[in-house]
DNA sequence: GTTATATTTGAAAAAATTATGAAAACTGCC
DNA sequence: GGCAGTTTTCATAATTTTTTCAAATATAAC
């Protein structure tokens, strides 16, 4: 199930807040401000982040931009009536959705499950804001993070490029020197096996997916998604 | 700019968000109730739609769940606070978010432009890739990809160059000599019977669309699409 | 029908391409 | 300088494709 961390410095809300989630199923973690919060995401990946606006050390806001630079992580804000410009800076840094407090913990708990479901893919299996989803497996591009059925992939930063060139030219054919080109410079002046190598690898780490990377003999390769 | 429809048995309520969204520069048009708005809906389309839930006629969800059977606009719902039976199938039937009457005016607009940003942004920008499409046969240049009837034909890569060529120049007469220059280059110096070789291979991939193949003795092969 | 010429076809050899494993070279970091 | 992780090289294996070639078949002209 799902793993959410709940960033609010009192302890009353994010009491109910887990008392909720967990009903609904849901992993909870927490923290006391934004300094907490960006810790914890650094060292951990969670699929919903419910963050409070007001809090002191550092503000929600910050940190869901802070956060943003390395995790596209979905958060909702939680702000307080009348709050209207923070409303909207909100959502300008991205913030999924926010709730205004005081919420009814069953209203929270739709919204975070709309925001979930959107997050997930549920809808066409296209790209999103700058993710790629197809079936289990995701792309996103501005975090660099590809995971498989909610588990993160470690790639190596060659393998991130060649894999994330492929999957942003999905449905094309690739040829090897486009490859290498894109991928290494056009002034690359390896071995000729190189790509292939790094194919190779490439597969490896994507598991079941490797599926989605077909050889075309005699031109290069594709990423396809069926 | 972006084109809303707003639906809403009010007067009032249609009027301040025509005000406000005129003032944000969209284009409005108004319906009453959800009959209506599935009509017009048809016969048209929209960038979003801002719809009551409760409304005489057809309720804002069954109009919703009706219009996007053929539509994929994305939805606002409007629903009375303390609605929450609502808000949950609201969400459930895909509404891309909902708010709460009465609302603010400008916490309304800051919910379109944000489903409006998030719409835009999932358009992949898909490439249109060039296809030849002939009855049950297409080609798809960019992708390298030959199908028929839905089902993928695996070709080798001369298979592929052979057949694209003649399929890019459909209608004409090729010669031997061309074929072979075109697709193996002028310098070939192999035995007479190749071409007549990957022909076959190539007629056995098309299965009944061998038929497009035809042999213009003395001369070459032609590929027609009569 | 016969004949001369051209094309189709099947099978097997030859050639080409890609996959892979292991080792070497390189990198950034204590 | 030594480590741990990456990247590259490279030889070998595995696989696929291309080509050859001879026999079979078809076609058109006579």
């Amino acid at each position: 199930m799902s793993r959410l961390l709940v960033v609010d410095d009192e302890f009353r809300i994010r009491q109910i807040i887990r008392k909720y989630a967990e009903f609904e199923g849901y992993t909870v973690e927490e923290a006391v401000d934004g300094m907490q919060a960006i810790e914890i995401c650094r060292k951990e990946e969670f699929d919903l982040i419910i963050m409070d606006v007001m809090m002191p050390e550092l503000d929600g806001f910050s940190a869901c931009r802070e956060i943003r630079k390395f995790r596209s992580t979905p958060i909702i804000m939680l702000s307080a009536r009348g709050e209207e410009y923070d409303k909207i800076h909100g959502f300008e840094l991205g913030s999924d959705d926010y709730v205004v407090k005081p919420f009814s913990p069953k209203e929270l708990m739709m919204r975070v499950s709309a925001v979930l479901k959107r997050a997930n893919g549920n809808q066409n299996p296209e790209q999103k804001n700058d993710v790629f989803t197809y079936e289990g497996l995701s792309v996103d591009f501005s975090a660099r993070i590809v995971t498989i059925d909610g588990k993160r992939i470690g790639m190596t930063p060659k393998e991130y490029e060649l894999f994330f060139y492929m999957v942003k030219n999905k449905g094309l054919a690739l040829t090897r020197e486009k490859l290498i080109s894109e991928v290494w410079g056009y002034d690359f002046f390896g071995d000729e096996r190189t790509l292939d190598t790094h194919i190779k690898l490439l597969r490896k780490s994507l598991g079941e997916y490797s599926k989605c990377i077909v050889t075309l003999r005699g031109v290069g390769y594709r990423f396809e998604t069926v």
